[in-house]
Parts: C-alpha cells; sequence; structure tokens
DNA sequence: CCGCGCATTTGAACGCGTTCAAAACTGAGT
DNA sequence: ACTCAGTTTTGAACGCGTTCAAATGCGCGG
C-alpha cells in the first residue's frame, strides 16, 4: 500500500478495487485497461496509480480475501467431523467454493506470483500473513483430526498440506473442465490418500524416511 | 512458428533468437526490449515479429534447448551408475548445470509458463514434443537402474519423475543463494529419498495406497 | 481570512509490445 | 527483360501500463 489511509483515501481505494474485481471478473485480466478501471471506479487512471503501484497489485484483494474467506468456509466440515481425508477434502473444496468466481482471471494471478520477488508470490515475506492464516488454518484440520500422527511428522504437516493445496490450485488454474469438475474430483481421490499416508507415517518400517522427509521440508524453510 | 522456412528466414530467425538470448542473459527479460533485440539482431521491430508472434515467443527457444541438451548432459551420469537415488540427482544436478546460464530469466519464462492455455507451459499440447523428451529420459534413468519397481508403479513414475522436476525447477527459479546452492542440496536431500520411497512401494503393505497413488498420476492426465 | 504543508487528483506524455499497409526482394516462367 | 506470386522487410502508428509535474483540496494555526 503506497498511502496511509483517511476517509476520503479509504473510499477511493474501495471504489477501485470494487471496479476491477467487476471489470477482472467480466472481461478477464487482460480485457481490462486500467483505463476501464479508473473510469469504472469515476477517479483518473493517475488516481489509481496512487493507490496501486501497478495493475497487478489490484489483484492483492483477490488473495488476501481468499485466505479470510477460506477459514470462514472451513468452519463447518470442521465442526462436523474428525475424519482426516474428510477433513483435508472439505477445506480443500471450501477453497475451490470461494475461488470460482476469479477462475476467469487466476490464470494472471499465479502467473504473477510465481515470479521471484514478487510480492504476490505465496512464498514472500509479503504474503506471510495470508500464508501464516492458511498454514493456522491446516493445523486446525490436523488437531481436530482423530488421525494419530508420527511426532516428526505432525509439525511439517501444515507445510506439507499447504503445498498440497498449491499443487490442487495450480491444477485448478489449468482445468477447463465444466464446473471445474477434474479439480473437484482430484480433491476427492487425493485427499484420503493423503489421509492414508498419514497414517502409515506411524508404522516403524516408515520410520527414517518419514524422518527424512520431514528434515526436507524443514529445509524447505531455510532462507 | 509463424513463417515457413528459406536459407534467407532461417538465418534471419537465428540472428533474432541469438541476440535475444544474450540480451536476456545480460539485461535480463524485462530490461530487454523487442527495439533492442531487433537492432542488436540488425533488422526491424516488425521484421522480428514476422518471425515470432511475441516477445515471449523468444524464450521458447531456451525450452526446446533445454529439453535437448539435457538428455546429452545425463548421458555421463546414467552410463556410469545404476543406482536409482544417484541416476535421479545426476539427471536433475545436469538439468541446473545447463539452466544456470538462464537464471536470470528464468522467472520471467515460467511466469509465461504457468499461464493456462500457453503454448510454454509445460503441460501444454503445443509442448508436447519436449514433454515427451523428457518423460523419456526419465524412462531411461528407471529402465538403467538396479532398483526393482514395484509393476503398478513402473508405468507412471516417469511423468511423477517429470513432476518432481518440474517442483525442483520452480524452487530453483526462487532461489537467489549463491551458486544455486540451495537448489542443488534440495536435489541432494530428495533425490535419496525419491529412490527410497519407489523401494518402498514394493512393500505389500503399500500396495493399495500405490495403486491409489499410480490411478490417481493416470488421471491427471485425463484429455 | 490567509498561508502552509500535506494529501489527493489530474491528464498529457512516455516507453514498450505489437500491428499492419506498403515497399522491397526473390525466384520462376514466358 | 518483364511479369507474377510469394516472401521478407520496414517503420509509423496504435493501445496499454505507467509516470510525473502541476493543480486542487483539506485541515490547522496564527
Amino acid at each position: 500500500m503506497t498511502a496511509p489511509a483517511t476517509a476520503r483515501s479509504e473510499q477511493t481505494r474501495a471504489q477501485i478495487v470494487e471496479a476491477a474485481l467487476r471489470l477482472f471478473r467480466e472481461r478477464g485480466y487482460a480485457g481490462t485497461t486500467m483505463r476501464a478501471v479508473a473510469e469504472e471506479a469515476g477517479v483518473s487512471v493517475g488516481n489509481a496509480y496512487y493507490y496501486f503501484r501497478s495493475k497487478d497489485e489490484l489483484v492483492q484483494g483477490f488473495y488476501d480475501q481468499l485466505a479470510a474467506d477460506h477459514r470462514a468456509a472451513s468452519a463447518p466440515v470442521l465442526a462436523r467431523t474428525t475424519d482426516l481425508g474428510e477433513r483435508v477434502a472439505g477445506t480443500l473444496n471450501a477453497w475451490l467454493s470461494i475461488a470460482e468466481h476469479y477462475h476467469a482471471f487466476a490464470g494472471r494471478f499465479f502467473a504473477v506470483a510465481a515470479q521471484p520477488g514478487n510480492p504476490l508470490s505465496p512464498f514472500s515475506s509479503a504474503s506471510h500473513a495470508a500464508r501464516d492464516a492458511e498454514l493456522a488454518l491446516w493445523d486446525d484440520v490436523l488437531a481436530g483430526s482423530s488421525t494419530r500422527i508420527a511426532a516428526q511428522l505432525r509439525a511439517r504437516l501444515p507445510e506439507l498440506l499447504w503445498l498440497y493445496q498449491l499443487g490442487i490450485v495450480l491444477f485448478w488454474v489449468h482445468d477447463s473442465s465444466p464446473g471445474l469438475r477434474r479439480t473437484r474430483e482430484l480433491v476427492g481421490r487425493s485427499a484420503p490418500l493423503v489421509a492414508r499416508l498419514v497414517r502409515l507415517a506411524r508404522l516403524p518400517t516408515l520410520g527414517p524416511v518419514v524422518r527424512q522427509a520431514a528434515d526436507l521440508a524443514a529445509s524447505l524453510r531455510g532462507s
């Protein structure tokens, strides 16, 4: 954010964001110009740039909004079941439901986010608030589950599940099937598998492998 | 490619590609304009567009070149060892060695490639030749290995290893450590783990899980 | 009321990716 | 040599993201 908040500036900012997200949905990202956003918001182009450093930054709201809504939308399934597979699937399906309004411009969003150093990147320090919120959500998925989890793995599982989610998201971005059916199927098939792997991780035979995987996940974090 | 080949056109094309890759390396992708590429190649801007539909398409050569070079660079390690972990690590390290010249603009390349429908996407039909070449390489990594592999998994492993490679590449793109040290460490730690998981996949206890994972990998392929 | 400093707004202009009509080139056939 | 058709080349112009100097608005203190 490039400007400190006053009542007037907050209103202008909100108008711009609202206009942008509406036009992105209607026309796609590429089909929406800054001139159109400014006009729709009732401000000048330069004014839009006073508040947002770039067109790409206009989609920041999408990311933050998603993370906030994800937790709320996941609450029902997390309250209802202790089955790990169901909790994982439910949490992912909650995300899919919220995100579907934005599928039209998700490709652009993730393309931008994939660039190193970009504040929108899920791995960037600028996104740590949203990322931490997601990690906390996955921690809750695990905490409320009846599945016994290998001790060395437990601390790393929120991150591994978050990475799993990113994989689902990547698949979703590329999914052009009606109703995003293929992504939902992928969730339906992979979540039980994930739950099963988590359970199997307690097998003594797999102890060394689990330890290695946990160490590896830890090293991904190293900065 | 937008034009049929004649000797003259091949020469012009080559000049443009050469100029582009040189400038991308020197100035990065964003710092290189099409006007600069055209001037460096000794042609007009419009002429550059006669051969390449967009600035992004100029990096197609990078992708194709990588896939071709990867096989050649992997040959020594594949001839030397039958240990699966070593073959996997060697194959990935070969890629890293070839690709390092292009690290400066890799972020842009992958950002573009991540967009749905983009011909540069590793998942697109336009990239199937390069993708098939990579899959064939991973098949060779497995075929020349002494590790016994679970039958239901074998057919799917080239793809799974390719996806593993994409994960490494994604990490590499974001790696700013000296000499891309962290990526090399990731390879060094994950390749033995992968080899171990492949071996463990033969355990009867893991049979159902392996079958499920193989089915899942197959469904990722759907249409 | 005026002046000041800061916040907000403006819109012309800039640079860049890209387009496209027209010019120039090339090789084959008569 | 000329004509024709196809290929290659050109560079001005377009649209878009973005910038920035100047104008306007606002609140506070004297």
